[in-house]
Order: C-alpha cells, then sequence, then structure tokens
DNA sequence: ATCCTTGCAAAGCATTTGCAGTCAC
DNA sequence: GTGACTGCAAATGCTTTGCAAGGAT
C-alpha cells in the first residue's frame, strides 16, 4: 500500500527517453512535475503545479518548477498556453486538441477535434511566403458554471 | 503643410463615441494611441506604441500608454495578444481577422478569412455546457525573411 | 569524475497602482 | 466646478538568473 521505492512510474520511459534526446538528465523533480502534468486537465499554472508537486517533494523550489517545465516544453512534452492577463499555464497532453477559456472564471478546458486540412490551406493562402508549421484554435466564452443567464442579459 | 490644431482627424468620431458610451473621455494621448494603431499592421507592443507615440506627444507617459490600450481594447477599439515568451502585443484591427507568427523572429501577420461556421459548431460540441462567444485562431511557422531553407534542413 | 540540476536569494521585466496636479465636459 | 485622466515614481507579480552544493550517468 505504500511506495515501494517506484521502479517504474507511468510514463516514466517517456520522459527518460525525451530527456535523453536532448542530453539533459532525468531527476525526480522533473518526473514530477511531468506526471502531475499528464494526471490533470485543469491546465495549471507554474504556482498550481508548484504547490502540488510540493506535497510529494517537499524540498523543491519554484524555481525548479519553472526550469522543469520549461525543459518539459523544450521536449515537445508539455505546451505552455499564455493569456491575455499575463497568466501562463500548462498543458501536459500531447493529441491535437485546442482549449476553450472560460472568460468569467479563467478555466481552460480541452475540445477535442481539429480544422480540416482543407481550410488550413485557404487560410495558409492569404498569407503569402509563410511556411506554417503549427497552429493554436481557442474558444473563448462561458462555462456551465458561470451563470449562462446573464449572457442573455448582457 | 503644417498641423492646423487637427478639427478631426480620421477615426476621432469612431474613438469619441465608444469612449462616451462607455463613460469615459476623449483625451488626447487615447487618440494619438488609437490613431497609431490604425495606422499600422506592425502589431505593436507597448512599449513600440509608446515609443511612436511619444515623437508626437513628446510628454505621453509609458503607463499612460498602457492606460489608454487597455481603454481601448475595453471599448472593442483594439485586440491584445499574448504569446508565450510574455510578450504583449496590440491590433487595432476589428474586422474578423487572424494571425500569423513567425517563430524566428516573432513577427505577427494578418491573415484574411475565417473558420466555417460549420467547423467551429463541430468543435464546440465537444465541450459540453460551454457558451462559445469568439475564438482565436493562430497559425505558427516562419515567415518569408526567416530563411525557410533551414527549415527543411531541422 | 564530470558536468548537469537543484535550491536559494537576488535580479529582471512588463505591467499596474497611488496620488497630486491637470483637463475634458 | 466636478470627476476623470495624466505623469511620475514606487510597487507588484511572474519569471529568470547566478552560484555553491548535490546528484545522475
Amino acid at each position: 500500500m505504500e511506495k515501494t521505492g517506484h521502479p517504474t512510474r507511468p510514463g516514466e520511459t517517456i520522459l527518460r527517453e525525451a530527456l535523453e534526446s536532448n542530453g539533459q538528465r532525468f531527476t525526480e523533480q522533473r518526473a514530477a512535475v511531468f506526471r502531475f502534468l499528464r494526471s490533470t486537465d485543469v491546465h495549471p499554472s507554474a504556482d498550481e503545479v508548484f504547490s502540488t508537486v510540493r506535497r510529494e517533494l517537499p524540498g523543491i523550489s519554484l524555481a525548479t518548477v519553472y526550469k522543469s517545465l520549461e525543459t518539459l516544453v523544450g521536449c515537445g512534452l508539455a505546451v505552455k498556453l499564455t493569456y491575455s492577463d499575463g497568466s501562463a499555464r500548462y498543458d501536459g497532453r500531447t493529441d491535437p486538441h485546442h482549449h476553450a477559456r472560460c472568460l468569467a472564471c479563467g478555466r481552460v478546458m480541452d475540445v477535442a477535434g481539429s480544422i480540416p486540412d482543407r481550410n488550413l490551406a485557404e487560410l495558409r493562402g492569404s498569407v503569402g511566403g509563410f511556411h506554417v508549421t503549427g497552429y493554436r484554435l481557442e474558444l473563448s466564452g462561458y462555462c456551465g458554471s458561470c451563470a449562462p443567464e446573464e449572457i442573455a442579459i448582457a
């Protein structure tokens, strides 16, 4: 029932390989940050990652969390999302999906699916000489918990 | 050949009305910021707005530029774009369009067109109970000036 | 043994805020 | 005249950095 020294935790191999191929080392801290990101869909801020991971690794510092997050992003194991209010959030999902952000509570939700290539191609056409490598799509609006009736009035 | 006191500059009426309907006042500073945003398509940062507007209004302060930009955004006369590197940029265009950002030089370009409603509806379907009011689409890649050949190698 | 990482604290930056003087209405 | 706006400077908040000690390979 207790931790037995975690011989191999979920996703550990993926992380090890990703780090190695980038010439970086596997550490407890990076593993904990990675594991947490994978386990949630709340798109936490660096500080939220810190608070949570700290429960498991009481000695970890906020600076290390930032460094770890940046490392994961660099390895393609996480995505950094930035918003107009200046907050940055991290997403550990790497499969193609998009986001929906509630304008009232700021929560970020996952949206399955992607835009048909045909449509992207059309858009691409209007920026001459631009080599497109990816895109980010984000819906904005109000989540179920944030009183949809208020919107009808406003 | 000189400024004659600018009785009515382009877009001034639009600004006046937008401000009024939000209970705010028309000022030289706001007008200058607005005029500059409208006149360019470079999606300037607050600091770039400051440097430019300053040439016309030497006494304006950076704080005022920030306040003016926020006011314009609040009135729907400008849009704030935020990026992962922590930089915020402003766009004075209000017609439907999207952006393409160069991963090398950071430049932001306009992309005409929009996603067919049909596709948006599909995406919307996957976030239950979410009331969608808008969306942001952004292409990422490399602009013409940023050596497309390097990409083929990498 | 090497050199990458961590943790700490200090530094950095973009943005925001408080306030007295000034200006738009 | 009144309340909103500006300019200044200090403050804030998130993120980064420098460095000595510790840890992974």
